[in-house]
DNA sequence: CCTCTTATTGAGACTGAGTCTTGACTAACG
DNA sequence: CGTTAGTCAAGACTCAGTCTCAATAAGAGG
């Protein structure tokens, strides 16, 4: 038993394993902020918090995860991206419209009403998108 | 009773009315083309369809039709943007995955079910989106 | 350990969407 | 008509995201 907690969430090591790819500090480096950063994040805000990490790096890491299916993306309705780290089950989001932080939540009774209205449209069905805009509550007490 | 039947969807001499703008040519032209859009549009292909209206103005005469509620936009995962007429009432949309065609939909029992969903969150709730993507009937039959 | 291969890196050039600036134009109204 | 303020097209600019390339370092095999 180390002393360290690692990431189990992202599973760096084994997702690059997978995928044949190499162990690098860049990539830990993003791997640990990730893991640590509160809610969904940007390309952009990774570059800003890792300066001496190329901009390259980030948004190659940022695909190459995205792509193993260990991160997951989305965009506001505006096109501004966020990412954040996926939960393995099929989920939704919650979005705080006041200061961009993403939470996931996955709802079994929503999930029927979509599959209904599913049935009713025309075409192959291949997935869903829910969001919710709310105020978080850290937001609505600061009346930002 | 005119030849012509004007544009009733975009009704844009109200809109414009409405905001103290003028009525230009570009302004027709581009609110003629959505109208005869099918399905949704980003402001590059306007002004790939319109090459001798500025750029700028696209730009400009979308923003102003979306702030007036006659465009709704929205955006693919991948941040593309897809602006479509908008339905005067609350609505979702059917993305098709591979044309990008969007079209309105609206399911009461899906309406109740995103309400129950929100009443668990917490926060105050300001809004929701629901998009369905599927391969539709023309995309299917085409196999692309 | 050492060496070799090859994936990966950061710097910076490049692209393309979207915005801003500017001088010319014109809709709207008297 | 004449005036004037909103609008126009062109093109400079910005900024996210991608690509190129020479230098570096993982990690496998000796």
């Amino acid at each position: 038993m180390s002393t360290h907690v690692h990431n189990q969430t992202l599973d760096l090591a084994a997702t690059l394993e997978r995928l044949g790819a190499r162990m690098t500090a860049p990539r830990r480096r993003l791997a640990a902020l990730m893991e640590r950063w509160d809610g969904a994040f940007s390309p952009e805000e990774l570059t800003a918090a890792l300066p001496d990490v190329g901009r390259a790096t980030v948004y190659r890491t940022v695909k190459l995860l995205t792509e193993a299916g260990t991160l997951c993306r989305t965009a506001l309705p505006d096109g501004t991206p966020r990412y954040s780290v996926d939960q393995p089950h099929h989920h939704h989001h919650l979005v705080c419209v006041a200061c961009g932080r993403v939470e996931p939540f996955d709802d079994p009774a929503l999930e029927r009403a979509v599959r209904n209205t599913a049935a009713g449209a025309r075409g192959r069905l291949v997935g869903h998108r829910v969001e919710l805009y709310h105020r978080c509550e850290r937001c609505a007490e600061g009346a930002w």
